[in-house]
DNA sequence: TGAACCTTGACACATCCGTGCTAAGGTTGC
DNA sequence: GCAACCTTAGCACGGATGTGTCAAGGTTCA
């Protein structure tokens, strides 16, 4: 077999084998399967698995968080919606009235969430 | 008083009075204060807050992950290191030798996830 | 063929998230 | 000055997350 069944992957990067197939589960690790359905581990996924420690450690975030990321980048629509969310300044820009801001800006969420969106 | 109360925003957006108070405490939104105390929501808090409820019921979210969005735009660092981890594609592009790519994979993410980053 | 692995599924548990409620105390306004 | 609001702080609780463990059964291989 090339690459490491469940239980070496877990040996060699940190994980729990029972974690190596939640993370599969919540799609952030997707290894190939052999013939018979064992999961193949390859270097890129070992790499994967052991900057993804890294990466919860360091910033200190959990897993669902890294899948929403990942739902950002696969939903472009998802994306633009929390962009404009946030991009909903708490003050109006200056020299705007605050009226006509507010208008616009509710026209561009109504582009962005209506439902015709 | 330039803007509604707790209570009377509440009233309008449909969140609860504490939820008000929950979103302000995971940064979400950010009402200014009286010289007293209170809570000021004005209309582009009571927007944000409407748009709120909207992009979490459009697409089944949570503030967990609006909370994280918000890290991500605000902490470049975080950012690269998320964009990078998912940059790594799990199969190496086509014409690189597995072992190159994977080095250079390795330097990538030392260098973006690294202690002297 | 039998030991040692793999699979999925399920139960269990700690922790956190979202939310309501209550308590103790300050502010507002008639 | 009192009713009706606001503040923070806290308890409580259902549901989701993250993780271990066990069971029942398929695969590998000496």
């Amino acid at each position: 077999m090339d690459g490491l069944t469940i239980n070496e992957a877990a040996e060699t990067t940190g994980w729990s084998p029972r974690m190596l197939r939640y993370l599969e589960s919540v799609g952030l690790i997707l290894p190939p399967r052999t013939d018979s359905g064992y999961r193949k581990f390859g270097p890129e996924e070992l790499q994967r698995l052991r900057t993804l420690k890294e990466l919860l450690a360091r910033f200190d975030c959990g897993l669902s968080d890294i899948a929403f990321a990942k739902r950002m980048r696969e939903d472009e629509e998802l994306k633009q919606a929390v962009d404009t969310w946030f991009e909903a300044a708490p003050r109006p820009p200056e020299g705007v009235a605050s009226d006509d801001w507010l208008r616009w800006e509710q026209e561009k969420h109504q582009r962005l969430l209506g439902i015709a969106a």
